[in-house]
RNA sequence: UCCUCGGUAGCUCAAUGGCAGAGCAUCCGGCUGUUAACCGGAGGGUUGCUGGUUCGAGUCCAGCCCGAGGAGCCA
């Protein structure tokens, strides 16, 4: 057991040498006198030949009896074959089992979502379940040098949070300490703001909380949202921004991340086709193509999940929807001069029926119309003072948005649900594992 | 919170109101190129819970519990 340690994700660079695999049995087949072992390490799987003759009698019997997930370092040699699935193979001449498992519960067969939900620490070890979850990695490492590469700045915002960000969605509350409830961040939004008038221009990127009854395909109750925000910058810039943002995190999927898409069965002639500019609609153009098409679309109202797809199914890429009417957005909007009653904000839904994917705009930076704001949503003023010092000490246009991951990672590897993009999603009526 | 659908073996699912079934998994046996391998055999059941109708309920009725999809809201 002397030969070099290998990873299955490079086993292509060792074809013809004796290594060493150190990882979990997936499954078995057999066929008397020859096993095929199919071990995964965590970088992939590859399928072991083991001849009986080869092996001998007593580790030929021994790997005939192995559980699937038992723990197992194996000894042979690389070889590219046509018949192995990743075009290399390794035919065994040792196998050592490091800890035998016994009923398994996630077997090859079908399973229902909630049974493997429940099980959701063991899932995860499943092939696909292993490759949304690097492409997840792989779009927040993108996101990150983008930012970093257009010299924003991380500046993280809290996660316990003294009261509502934007007054409107459903928080969780936490007792902090004997007489004091904080809450779970649902927008580091406010912060970030203040942040870009120290830094220029920042983002920052964690976990966020809402405790939204919502139940279906597009939320969860926490999720890891990243949100830029830019001093100087206006409408435009917030979306050229996040054209440039999109685009170049799927390409880096796209290039990075081509053997995951496989395994996903992903269509990346979809993926491939998003380029920037994005189609922009304003607000009442896009009423305009809901009510053409039929649709009960309530003229002010905001966009419903049905309206989103619909809309995002005219366009080959992401399409942007500005001006939605001021009175159904958040207090910190700012109001378009050219229509007050429109606000300088900006959607991005994704292609194929994935919704919005990023939300942001204009912030309003006239502290008296911000106060006006501030007591039509019927929110307390003086747990916003901090908030508006950021008007009343060098106030100047500024803009950002949020983008959520999980969303993204959905769409990216077309997935019908976004509770398989995090590896322990966490929703209305699901807290475990 | 509302609407729709569902809950039967470890899992995925069948079963006109009339003997509780199959495939996979498990165990035993067979097979030297299998790809969710295949072939033969065995074990495995409080049909989500409570009550009702009936000679007889997995099946019909009522209430409850749990889950899924959607709506509203949002990223």
């Amino acid at each position: 057991m002397s030969a070099p340690h290998i990873t299955i994700g490079r086993i292509g660079e060792h074809a013809g040498e004796t290594i060493t695999l150190k990882g979990w049995l997936h499954n078995r087949r057999s066929s008397g006198k020859i096993h095929f072992l199919v071990v995964r390490d965590g970088t992939g799987f590859v399928q072991v030949v083991m001849g009986k003759n080869d092996v001998g009698e007593e580790v030929f019997q021994r790997a005939d009896h192995l559980g699937q997930e038992s723990a197992v370092i194996i000894t042979g040699v690389v070889r590219a074959d046509a018949r192995a699935k990743g075009g290399y193979e390794v035919v065994a001449s040792g196998l050592e089992v490091v800890s035998a498992a016994h009923d398994y519960p996630i077997t090859p067969k079908e399973h229902g979502v909630d049974y493997l939900l429940d099980r959701r620490h063991l899932w995860i070890r499943a092939e696909r379940q292993t490759a949304i979850l690097r492409v997840r990695h792989e779009v927040i490492n993108a996101v990150r040098d983008f930012f970093n590469g257009q010299g924003f700045i991380l500046a993280d915002t809290p996660i316990f949070t003294p009261a509502a960000c934007e007054g409107t969605t459903t928080l969780f509350p936490v007792q902090y300490f004997e007489d004091t409830t904080a809450y779970l961040t649902q927008s580091g939004q406010l912060y970030n703001e203040a942040n870009a008038m120290a830094l220029g221009r920042v983002y920052c990127f964690g976990p966020t909380f809402r405790a939204e009854k919502s139940k279906t395909r597009r939320h969860l109750t926490e999720f890891w949202m990243v949100e830029p925000e830019m001093a100087y910058a206006d409408l435009n810039d917030v979306i050229t921004l996040a054209e440039g943002l999109v685009t170049s995190v799927v390409a880096r999927v796209l290039d990075r991340r081509a053997a995951e898409l496989k395994v996903l069965e992903r269509d990346t002639s979809k993926l491939e086709a998003v380029k920037a500019p994005f189609a922009r609609l304003h607000y009442d153009e896009a009423a305009k193509i809901l009510l053409d098409k039929g649709l009960p679309f309530q003229i002010g109202g905001d966009l419903g999940g049905t309206d989103e797809t619909v809309l995002s199914e005219q366009f080959d890429g992401p399409v942007c929807v500005t001006h939605y009417p001021a009175a159904i957005k958040a207090f910190y909007m700012k109001p378009d001069p050219q229509e007050p009653d429109k606000a300088l904000c900006v959607d991005v839904l994704a292609p194929e029926g994935y919704g919005e994917i990023i939300g942001g705009g204009q912030r309003l930076d006239d502290l008296d119309l911000l106060l006006q704001r501030i007591k039509e949503h019927d929110l307390p003023q003086e747990a916003f003072e901090w908030y508006l010092d950021l008007r009343r000490y060098g106030t100047v246009p500024h803009g950002g948005f949020g983008m959520g991951i999980e969303r993204v990672v959905a769409w990216i590897c077309g997935l019908e649900h976004v509770r398989e993009t995090i590896p322990y999603p966490r929703m209305l009526y699901r807290l475990y594992p």
